[in-house]
RNA sequence: GCCUCCUUAGCUCAGCCGGUUAGAGCGCCGGACUGUUAAUCCGUAGGUCCUAGGUUCAAGUCCUAGAGGGGGCGCCA
């Protein structure tokens, strides 16, 4: 009874003269003649030409933006020129009417910030319909590429007993009733009431879960959400987001960078070759959106030329000390312009810092290793200074930190002695120290923020427009 | 959490130094036209000027508080 074609394979593949029927979404029903339908499967609409003059007055009055319409006709080659072909209907019907009085979607252009409060339609836009399209497909890439090389898809557990994952605030996941908390003795709240008998939360990494697994299975990746319940009001972070964590065994600093640089430009290259009219489209909205913009806050490239310049590029890789050598004596850092001057050895970098590495100083993405010790996790693994650590973050034009990651602590002595000057309760990590205490041996990974991925291959400027039902402080709409 | 800007018709916005009946474009609706491409042309309707206080003869406009949103910062992916 459904039987349909696709618009786009029916764009793909036709032959003049066929009856085809179609079924999608009215964009526009210009003329009393003209459906510009569409199905979500392309960007592209199809034209749907119907003979006014002898169709119902009625029917015509249901065909709104908006409305569901099955349409059986010919394929013609169309005498207009928007479009190679078009659907000479001989037959239209209203699947689901739409109300143009009360429809919030009308023919025109809407701001991405009105689409965000009524996020559930916004999918049937040409923006969000791209974005969502290369986002599948960047999720299909990643996939592919993990499985190519041989790594095993590990699914780490989204309710964690583990508090000490290090990454950020948490949501706590609980049963007990809020109003009447069972105490312990000595006034505290009773977990062993709880569902699972002890406190649990929302993981914020499954790192640790797949340095278990790559211990086993060499190598490994974990792709799932994550949930921070940090008070974070930007544009690129979310309190749900997807993160892609590969681990790798017998792997150093060197080979996860190569890693990571290898997945960027893979899934780049994909969303290059398969989304191309989605990215053209994207380009163009990108590129109005800059016009608003003063001159000097414009992108010198456009979208597309900057992913392939990311593709034909290697990522400039370089120390924390280096970097810091270069800011320090950098313009805006002799002039005073940064908020947060760098003065001394040891600070953790800032925004402005990492924005001017970046897009003035190398012009490209940047890796930058070998941070202090100070200003990152236990698990790192230390380096013979014993003043920095076998860190890296691949940082990204717009978009700042899209990957963080190191090569991990693989010495149990060295390991249980950073958690104790960190304050981590090493009872409740027996688990995690049991990697290094039976066949320990070096490892490395990262842990890669879907969302930005996605943010810097549409051109997207807020992270809430890359996720279908985003989650941020004040907000879990839908 | 901090800093900043914004909130006027369905949407995007204008509204000058506080002044009399709050405007435009697009959309919707009605009509005309009928090979259009966010069609075009003509016309109608559509407003708790975010909310609550305050100042003033007079508040969309000034002040205070609150709510919602944007941008930036911090935390990070």
């Amino acid at each position: 009874m459904f039987s349909r074609v696709k618009i786009k394979e029916l764009l793909a593949n036709y032959t003049l003269g066929d009856t085809v029927t179609v079924m999608g979404w009215v964009r526009t029903f210009r003329n009393n003649q003209f459906i510009a339908l569409n199905d979500g499967s392309v960007l592209t609409n199809l034209q749907i030409v119907v003979d006014f003059e002898n169709m119902d007055a009625e029917l015509l009055k249901k065909i709104t933006t908006g409305a569901a319409i099955k349409a059986v006709g010919e394929v013609i080659a169309s005498q207009g020129k928007g479009q190679a072909i078009e659907i000479k209907a001989k037959e239209v019907e209203v699947l689901g009417v739409c109300d143009p009085e009360v429809y919030p979607l009308q023919p025109k252009k809407h701001s991405l910030e009105f689409l965000r409060e009524i996020a559930h339609l916004r999918p049937r836009t040409n923006t969000f319909s791209a974005v969502f399209r290369v986002r599948h497909q960047l999720a299909m890439s990643i996939h592919q590429f993990f499985h190519n090389k041989g790594f095993v898809y590990m699914h780490s557990p989204i309710i964690t007993g583990s508090d000490a994952e290090g990454a950020g605030e948490m949501f706590r996941v609980t049963t007990l009733p809020l109003d009447k908390l069972p105490k312990t003795e000595e006034g505290q709240i009773d977990f062993k009431k709880d569902f699972f008998g002890k406190s649990t939360n929302l993981t914020v990494s499954g790192q640790l879960e797949a340095e278990l697994a790559a211990l086993a299975l060499s190598e490994v990746y974990t792709f799932g959400p994550t949930f921070r319940a940090e008070n974070s009001n930007t544009s690129r972070h979310l309190a749900e987001f997807w993160m892609i964590e590969p681990e790798v065994a017998f792997a150093d600093l060197n080979d996860n960078m190569d890693l990571a640089e290898g997945l960027l430009k893979y899934c780049i290259g994909q969303v290059i070759e398969h989304c191309a009219e989605d990215l053209e489209f994207l380009e163009s909205r990108l590129s109005d959106e800059e016009k608003q913009k003063p001159q000097n806050e414009r992108s010198e490239m456009s979208l597309r030329e900057k992913l392939q310049f990311c593709l034909n590029n290697d990522f400039q890789r370089l120390t924390y000390t280096e970097a810091i050598d270069i800011l320090k004596n950098s313009t805006p850092n002799k002039k005073g312009k940064f908020n947060y001057p760098i003065e001394a050895w040891g600070a953790d970098l800032q925004s402005e810092h990492e924005r001017y590495l970046v897009e003035k100083h190398f012009g490209k993405p940047v890796i930058l290793t070998d941070y202090p010790k100070a200003i990152k996790a236990f698990y790192m693994r230390v380096n013979d200074d014993n003043n920095t650590v076998r860190a890296m973050d691949i940082l990204f034009p717009g978009i700042g930190e899209i990957v963080g990651g190191s090569q991990r602590e693989e010495r149990l002595d060295v390991l249980m002695a950073r958690m104790e000057e960190m304050h981590i309760p090493l009872e409740e990590m027996q688990w995690f120290l049991d990697t290094r205490k039976f066949g320990t041996c070096p490892h490395a990974g990262f842990g890669l923020g879907f969302e930005r991925l996605v943010q810097f291959v549409t051109g997207m400027s807020n992270i809430r427009d890359v996720i279908p039902f985003p989650r941020f402080p004040g907000s879990a709409e839908f």
